[in-house]
DNA sequence: TCCATCATCTTGACAGTGTAAAGCCAATGT
DNA sequence: ACATTGGCTTTACACTGTCAAGATGATGGA
């Protein structure tokens, strides 16, 4: 789903904005033309609806995801080791999730869709984890490795977005790095 | 939220089905009342509107999970390895994240609430899972393998849901078991 | 220049939704 | 006998997504 012109663009901004704003439930498309200045009708011209505005909401999402990991890695010091550099980056996916709960949310939720945009930038986003699990594999299976760390931080980003500060938590801040190291050590 | 009678407990029924059959939109209370054969306003007054009632199903969704977790556990033959009783539990996870997707979906959405029961079951089902990590602590910290573990499966229970069987899908079904050997080896 | 075409956006209408207020009604307690 | 309560219905309202029809303006060929 290509934006056709400006107000395509604008109308995906302002969705996102809404779900940073007042969460999921504050996604609708009315809202989103009341706060584009157009008439009620307008998104759903543009996006084939609230499901396809949906997905082109993800899609931006993923953009801002994978620029997000990739900020993280450049801020590091050329001299980090592998370890601190993916894991700076693993720090980020779950700061992602933390502070853009409304919108992680949504582009998961999205991903089983048809649409190659999504997948291809869901996809690119991937590739920037499994970009720096590569130090790690050593003699064991590439894919294994990659899985294990994915899903250990995607995991992870999910119960911190659940649960943002429960003391009873059976998962502690530090368990992450901890848990971490047992994968790729 | 403990139900006042019988009705309750079948407007929780008809909700659960709904979201097997419909998938998550099709969750409305206006349905569910129709489907119990009652006006639409009374679910509503149940449970203190959808919200409440979105909790109540959760909380139901867990009682299902856990019960899942602990079969899975006890068709494992007796002589069955420490390894092959956490992949069996682990293996009914991903599984009934896959069946039930809409379920599951709704059940992690609704954790960061402050519904006593909810939270209960959710630990409770945790524990299960929690306990068959033990033999595998050894020497290190146990909040430590018991979050890899636990983020491990449940990143790829939705990443198994989001993407049910893509040729070109990162992770591969043998992968979870080779990096859970990671994790707990 | 004129006219057809098309994309963009508005307007109006409709069914479906959650919610709140009011009412009904049987059971219960005093 | 009477008031009260809980369980449920009825009614009404604002809000939602979607569709059909129309307005507006740009484009582009004759």
């Amino acid at each position: 789903m290509q934006p056709k012109g400006d107000l395509a663009q604008v109308l995906i901004q302002a969705g996102v904005a809404l779900l940073d704003e007042d969460g999921t439930e504050g996604l609708t498309l009315r809202r989103i033309a009341a706060r584009a200045g157009v008439s009620h009708a307008a998104p759903a011209h543009h996006f084939n609806g609230l499901p396809g505005l949906r997905i082109a909401i993800a899609t931006q999402g993923f953009q801002d995801f994978r620029h997000d990991l990739i900020c993280a890695r450049d801020a590091m010091p050329a001299d980090s080791g592998p370890f601190h550099r993916l894991l700076a980056v693993n720090h980020a996916y779950i700061r992602f999730a933390r502070c853009r709960t409304a919108l992680f949310r949504l582009m998961f939720d999205q991903l089983p869709t048809q649409d190659d945009d999504l997948r291809t930038i869901a996809r690119a986003s991937y590739v920037v984890l499994q970009h720096h699990c590569a130090p790690f594999v050593g003699d064991r299976k590439a894919a294994s490795v990659e899985t294990a760390v994915w899903a250990l931080t995607h995991g992870f980003a999910m119960l911190k977005m659940d649960q943002p500060y429960p003391p009873d938590s059976p998962v502690q801040v530090s368990s992450y790095e901890d848990a971490l190291r047992l994968v790729v050590g």
